[in-house]
DNA sequence: CGTGTTGTTGCAACGACTCGCAACACGGTC
DNA sequence: GACCGTGTTGCGAGTCGTTGCAACAACACG
């Protein structure tokens, strides 16, 4: 016996909260689906448009925001600003951002653990570790600065 | 004897790099003379407007990023991916934005000096703190969420 | 002071979202 | 299977920047 598919598992919790299973939110759900890593929101347009041309960008980015709020998605911003897109459930992680050659790298919860300790017990602050991005400069980049 | 004015600091430092000194950049120096705190790069474009009302987008956005090469800025974003500018000199910090109220603070360098200090060991990762902006939830809205 | 080089500006188009609103359609009910 | 209430979609307009390009102007030099 196998469980239920990803796209059933997400239509049913949908009906469960009175919000409705539509073709578009079902194309979105195929995305991910077939999606590794991290996705930006427009290359999520992208390839919604790929499979069906009609995909208008304010239901993509509307449904995303549904999907993340349900915990199926993270998003975090590049050093630009612009979001990215997580599929979960993977390990909850932080980001590495490196200005110079625009690489990015995963950093595990456990790596920013005492930041997230000492901001709670010093100023009561909760950290969402998923949105954490961090700017700076890889090794290479630092190394080729000299 | 008092020390050289600020915008003819930085007029000096612009000529010395073969870069010019012109009536739009002197603006926007001045808007940053009597600024304080953050400031958003569209709060930029509206007080250069009321001084100026010819005053356009590109060019305030453009100045704004000679003047952080040139060390005197330093942006980050909020947890919308917005820009916010910092003027300096003044102490290095990363930020903390609350994502339901909306809140920010401040951090200072040392606070997050432990978080910095194991990326660049384990990493060669070099934190870029200025930039760094953490998203979560602040004592007081965490407390109303019971 | 003209003159020329080259950095800057303004403009228009574009990219990445965001929002209000009216038409639409999902899905629970009879 | 028709009906209906409410969630959703598509659209147009708006916000916040970014970029290519041609005209312009700062300023070094003679
Ligand atoms: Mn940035
Ligand atoms: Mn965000
Ligand atoms: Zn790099
Ligand atoms: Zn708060």
């Amino acid at each position: 016996m196998t469980g239920t598919a990803f796209p059933e598992t997400v239509r049913d919790q949908l009906r469960a909260r009175g919000l409705r299973w539509t073709p578009q939110r079902r194309l979105i759900l195929d995305v991910i689906t077939s999606a590794r890593g991290h996705v930006t929101g427009s290359e999520f347009v992208d390839r919604c448009r790929e499979r069906d041309p009609d995909t208008t960008p304010s239901t993509v980015y509307r449904t995303l925001d549904v999907l993340e709020e349900l915990g199926y998605l993270a998003h975090s911003h590049a050093a630009d600003g612009r979001e990215e897109y997580h599929v979960l459930p993977v390990a909850e992680h932080a980001h590495l951002h490196c200005s110079a050659c625009g690489g990015s790298w995963e950093v595990a919860a456990d790596e920013v653990g005492g930041l997230v300790g000492s901001l709670r017990r010093d100023h009561g602050f909760v950290v969402d570790v998923a949105h954490l991005t961090i700017a700076g400069r890889c090794r290479n980049c630092e190394a080729a600065r000299a």
